[in-house]
DNA sequence: GTGATTGTGGACTGATCGGTTCCATATTAT
DNA sequence: ATAATATGGAACCGATCAGTCCACAATCAC
């Protein structure tokens, strides 16, 4: 017996989610997320309390959309080489450099800026980061000796950081992809098991 | 014949410096980098014209301090051991963080944040970042084939990279310790020449 | 001393920030 | 019809932002 909503909220929570994306929490204004997610400022405020709020939302959404398959593609079973479920995460780190996407990795930005003195934010963000760690550790047992996955798991979660922030800064394209290509350089060279 | 200053222009660029690295360029308020560099806005707008300049003359006087000695680290002919040049860049970052520092690196910090959208600014960072890639490509080629020097090179660049921007993120100071040594690891493995 | 010159402190500006409140209007279920 | 809820949009809040301006202080040359 009500109104219903005008707007799709998975979409519209979709749509916070590219402008804390492309702008960071703090770049992200409350006017470009009204803009992006179409709406105005009655409508956000009722649906997602504040821009606190809305940020936790998103991120959800971003792990569901982006984390959780990198992660279930670094730990699939099906795929018996564990260089290809680790190769796949870095070349479509590339791929998305190649195809000009600068936006880098949500939780990498947040890691890197001042949403951090927010410790709910920085717990979600570690406890993310540290479930792509693990899920490299996992990978490279497939291939490496036990001792030699801890480290090396530490390593490549860097990496995958690492890179992802030299994305959104404006290193040539080509030198992002040398450099990502370098990580899988160097995990084909070594010696299995 | 004229009233003299009554700051030391290192000291204040040092203190600006530091406020920066604390807070990121967006982060560190004009109020802020008043407290700290212990003057009010007459003198700092006389001085350093506005935020933007002073940002490069910090970012400057970073390189002075901080980018330069590690360069000249990774290259220095007097310590023949490649290893133990990367080494020390990698055990001052972790012992940073050991101590307590979590300020991370002001170019990784600035290359993640929105201060990037400035030109000048991305130019510089980028551009030290390069010279710190080319200086561990040095340090590589003592114990290393030159064909494995420059990929490995960018992995590096990259790992120091990560770690300065999960050392600004709340990763328990274990986790950042263990990190860092196992670049050291991956690289004592690797077979010389 | 006086005057020229430059640094200093702080009040002030206009813009923008996140967030709130209000309301006339629209849409639905009963 | 009525009750309930959502909408767009404007008005507004206090805080903070970078930046400007100016009276005043301190120094120099003379």
């Amino acid at each position: 017996m009500a109104r219903p909503r005008e707007f799709d909220e998975l979409q519209a929570t979709e749509a916070a989610m590219h402008v804390f994306w492309e702008h960071g929490y703090d770049g992200a204004s409350i006017a470009r997320l009204l803009d992006g997610m179409g709406m105005t400022k009655g409508s956000l405020y009722k649906a997602f309390s504040d821009k606190r709020s809305l940020f936790l939302t998103a991120m959800a959404r971003y792990e569901a959309a982006q984390v959780t398959p990198a992660i279930a593609m670094l730990r699939d079973a099906a795929e018996p080489d564990g260089r290809k479920r680790i190769a796949c995460v870095f070349e479509s780190v590339a791929d998305a450099v190649r195809n000009g996407d600068r936006r880098g990795c949500l939780l990498c930005s947040a890691a890197a800026g001042p949403s951090f003195d927010d410790p709910e934010i920085a717990e979600v963000v570690d406890g993310l980061l540290d479930e792509m760690r693990k899920a490299f550790e996992v990978a490279l047992g497939r291939f490496m000796s036990p001792a030699q996955c801890e480290p090396m798991a530490r390593v490549l979660q860097t990496q995958y950081v690492g890179l992802r922030i030299l994305a959104r800064a404006q290193v040539p394209a080509d030198d992002l992809d040398r450099s990502a290509r370098a990580v899988l350089a160097m995990l084909g060279e070594r010696s299995v098991i």
